[in-house]
DNA sequence: TGGGGTTAT
DNA sequence: ATAACCC
């Protein structure tokens, strides 16, 4: 369905920006008290929609700064990575400070920015997964983008609170935060009643945040994830929007171009310029057939139903992380020598990582970016190999040392892709882990294990042979 | 111009 | 293994 296309009459009601709404006079065409499984009489505009949110965190870097330092809370502040600055707050954006300013021109601009390392990320991800996991208390289905942003879809939830409010006969309900465009909210329409209750269960999102985590955040309530994500960002610091659906059109046309449009990323916006399209409107009317010999079918359809706003993917829960890496980058590294030991630092605190996860990565990843003085990005390659089983076995483990022959395994990699006979400039280095696989129950072959998890089984009552059986290949290492 | 992540091909 | 996308 084309989400803005179906013009029902509606009357005009009043509105302001906190409003109270009464419930369709009997007697009317009052929503028929259905949630789900209406009948096929049932107007299509009653049809159940999707109800996701989208969390984003203000200024993320500069506000876990802040909360870890609450000194620097109204001073200037911004987040150094290398001589860039990543993120400011947003006392420091008013005097100038951009998001991913040089820190030469930062200074220049606004000479009394405080600025605080950000190259560990690991305050960050800390805080991140916090969020995520603070998110995941109120429903299961929560995706995370980045650090910073999660989409949670709410339908469920708002479905049994729809339901409650028809039991109880409660005839008010109230939008929370702002509407996109101001638009009227119309409480015998289903959907609008329906994000009406999503914009409700975001500000408890973002008060949770705030009472628990201290920390503040917009958010976007939606039918889809594309939409959610749009509307989220329409006012600015610590607020909340909500898009009805009669205003999508509107949302996607203000976009002033292509490549605003979530999907939509620079390669693909630099070819459709080529085509001549610039503006989402030049999308929305662009020729499919030819769009489709241009992109291919797939890629043509999914971004030509992005221009409308139409948007289908589900909110997919983003569990534990799929993979584990730490880059380093620098002016120079043009030694074996010094290749081994910036791998061997990145090596460290990965396994740190690796070992607090609890799962076992099964293969390894090296990438590396040479120097190149013009277009500083796209020169990255990369080999990958499985980890050997016996090493594997090693991950969880302390003092075992596995650091050297991961060391090795990553420096073979290395000379896959440069000729160390010769000279080379390396700008960049990189190690990850991925194929993460839990630990296999039969094979948790630590004492502490077994004296915690002993199991109702008789068989196992007999555990102090089979810890020993057990070990032999594996906690011998201690 | 950081230091991360994901999915598709 | 790379290329695209996201932050």
């Amino acid at each position: 369905g084309g989400a803005g296309q179906g013009d029902e009459e509606k009357e005009e009601e009043e509105e302001e920006e906190e409003e109270e709404w009464r419930c369709p006079q009997p007697g009317r065409e009052a929503a028929p008290p259905a949630p789900t499984g209406h009948g096929k009489w049932a107007p299509a505009r009653n049809a159940a929609c999707r109800v996701v949110v989208h969390v984003d965190l203000d200024c993320f870097y500069a506000q876990v700064e802040m909360v870890r330092n609450p000194e620097l809370r109204d001073k200037p502040l911004g987040v150094q990575q290398k001589s860039l600055v990543v993120t400011s707050n947003y006392e420091a954006r008013r005097l100038g400070v951009k998001k991913l300013m040089s820190v030469k021109d930062a200074k220049e601009k606004c000479p009394q920015l405080i600025l605080v390392n950000g190259e560990d990320l690991t305050p960050y991800r800390e805080m991140s997964y916090k969020v995520t996991g603070l998110l995941e208390e109120f429903c299961p289905l929560v995706e995370r983008l980045g650090f910073d942003e999660n989409f949670v879809d709410i339908t469920e939830i708002v479905e049994k609170r729809l339901s409650q409010l028809q039991q109880s006969g409660c005839s008010r309900v109230c939008v929370s935060g702002h509407v996109y465009n101001n638009q009227a909210i119309d409480l015998r329409d289903t959907t609008h009643v329906r994000l009406v209750i999503g914009s409700q269960i975001a500000e408890e999102f973002r008060e949770a945040m705030h009472a628990r985590l201290g920390l503040t955040g917009c958010a976007g309530v939606a039918c889809n994830k594309l939409l959610s994500k749009l509307v989220s960002g329409t006012f600015k610091p610590n607020q909340q929007t909500v898009l009805l659906p009669e205003s999508c059109q509107d949302l996607m046309r203000n976009l002033d171009h292509i490549q605003k449009v979530p999907g939509i990323g620079y390669k693909t916006a630099k070819r459709l310029e080529t085509l001549g399209v610039r503006s989402v409107c030049d999308l929305q009317a662009f020729p499919s057939a030819v769009l489709e010999k241009e992109l291919g079918a797939s890629a043509a359809q999914r971004i030509q139903k992005l221009s409308y706003g139409e948007d289908d993917s589900p909110v997919t829960p983003s569990g534990p992380p799929q993979s584990f890496s730490d880059e380093d980058s620098f002016k120079k590294c043009s030694s074996e020598v010094e290749v081994k030991e910036k791998i061997e630092e990145l090596l460290r605190s990965l396994l740190d990582r690796v070992s607090k996860d609890g799962r076992q990565p099964h293969t390894v990843r090296l990438t590396i970016r040479h120097f190149s003085a013009t277009d500083r990005w796209f020169n990255r390659e990369s080999r990958q190999c499985a980890i050997p089983p016996h090493l594997v076995q090693k991950f969880g483990k302390e003092s075992s040392n596995i650091i050297s022959p991961l060391i090795a395994i990553l420096m073979k990699l290395f000379r896959k892709m440069v000729n160390v006979d010769l000279p080379f400039h390396l700008t960049l280095l990189s190690v990850c882990f991925s194929n993460l696989k839990d630990v296999p129950s039969s094979k948790k072959g630590s004492i502490g294990f077994y004296l915690k998890q002993m199991p109702p089984t008789s068989s196992s009552g007999k555990s102090v042979q089979e810890m020993e059986d057990g070990s032999q290949g594996e906690g011998s290492a201690s």
